[in-house]
DNA sequence: CGTATTTGACCCGCGC
DNA sequence: GCGCGGGTCAAATACG
C-alpha cells in the first residue's frame, strides 16, 4: 500500500548534514579515473556479461538507464563499504557493445580481499610499477583517461597534457589497483587552481610516466 | 537463513 | 521555477 518511503527524509537529512559538515570543515578531494576496456565479443559471451572483474569486491547499489545509450549504467560500491568510499561505475558504450567504460571514484582504505601476487594494494606505488608494464599483453586492451571528457579510444599525442590515452593490458594493471595508483606523491596542489592547470603541471616520477596514462582528476572544493 | 542484487522512489544540480 | 538527467537509498526479491 505505502508507496512512498516513510522515514526517507530523516536519514537523508542527517546524511546531508554530515556531508555538509565535512564539506565545510575540510575541502573535499574527489578523484576520478575513467578507463575504457575493449573486450572481444568472445569474452563477453563467455560468462562475464558485465564488466571485467578486478581484484576488489564490489556491491551493486544501483542501476540507471543512460540517455542515449541502450545499455544501463551500473553503480558499484566497495564491499567492505564500512569506511571505504571507493566506488565505480560500469557502462557499455552505446555504439560498441564490446567497449566497457569503467569509472573509478575515490580510493580504497583497506587491502583488497584477494590479491593475486602483489604485496598489498595499499602500498604506495613506488616499487615495481615499471615491471608491470613489461608483462606480456593479453587480448584485452585498456585505455585510461583523465577528466570526464568522453572521447574514447583515440591516438592522441603522447604528452600528458590534460588528456592522455594509453594502451596497456587489462591484466597488467589489475594487480596494482588503479585507484591506489593515484596515491603517487604529487607535488603540493594549489587548492584554488583548475584541474586543467593542475594536470599540466603534474610531476610524475619517471617510473610512473611509463605507465602510459594512469592519472587522476582532483577536484578541490573550497568552502571559501 | 544470511548476503548480494534488483528495482522504484527520492534527491540534487543544472539548464532552460 | 520547473523539468530533466544522473546518482543514491532502501525495501523487496533472488541467490547461496
Amino acid at each position: 500500500m505505502g508507496k512512498s518511503r516513510p522515514s526517507k527524509s530523516d536519514s537523508k537529512t542527517s546524511r546531508l548534514l554530515e556531508q555538509q559538515l565535512v564539506a565545510t570543515k575540510k575541502r573535499k578531494v574527489a578523484q576520478k579515473v575513467v578507463i575504457t576496456v575493449q573486450m572481444e565479443a568472445n569474452d563477453i559471451k563467455q560468462k562475464n556479461e558485465g564488466a571485467p572483474s578486478d581484484c576488489w569486491s564490489w556491491r551493486k547499489y544501483g542501476q540507471k538507464p543512460i540517455k542515449g545509450s541502450p545499455y544501463p549504467r551500473g553503480y558499484y560500491k566497495c564491499s567492505s563499504s564500512k569506511g571505504c568510499s571507493a566506488k565505480k561505475q560500469v557502462e557499455r558504450s552505446s555504439t560498441d557493445s564490446s567497449l566497457f567504460i569503467i569509472t573509478y571514484t575515490s580510493t580504497h582504505n583497506h587491502p583488497g580481499p584477494n590479491f593475486p601476487n602483489k604485496d598489498s594494494p595499499l602500498n604506495p606505488v613506488t616499487q615495481d610499477s615499471s615491471m608491470t608494464l613489461q608483462q606480456p599483453i593479453t587480448d584485452r586492451h585498456v585505455s585510461l583517461e583523465v577528466n570526464d571528457s568522453i572521447s574514447l579510444v583515440q591516438q592522441e599525442e603522447n604528452q600528458f597534457t590534460h588528456k592522455f590515452l594509453g594502451t596497456i593490458s587489462y591484466d597488467d594493471f589489475l594487480p596494482l589497483s588503479y585507484p591506489q595508483l593515484m596515491n603517487f606523491p604529487k607535488s603540493e596542489l594549489s587548492e584554488e587552481n583548475d584541474f586543467y592547470d593542475e594536470l599540466g603541471e603534474l610531476q610524475l616520477p619517471p617510473s610512473f610516466t611509463s605507465f602510459a596514462g594512469i592519472f587522476e582528476e582532483t577536484i578541490l572544493v573550497d568552502p571559501s
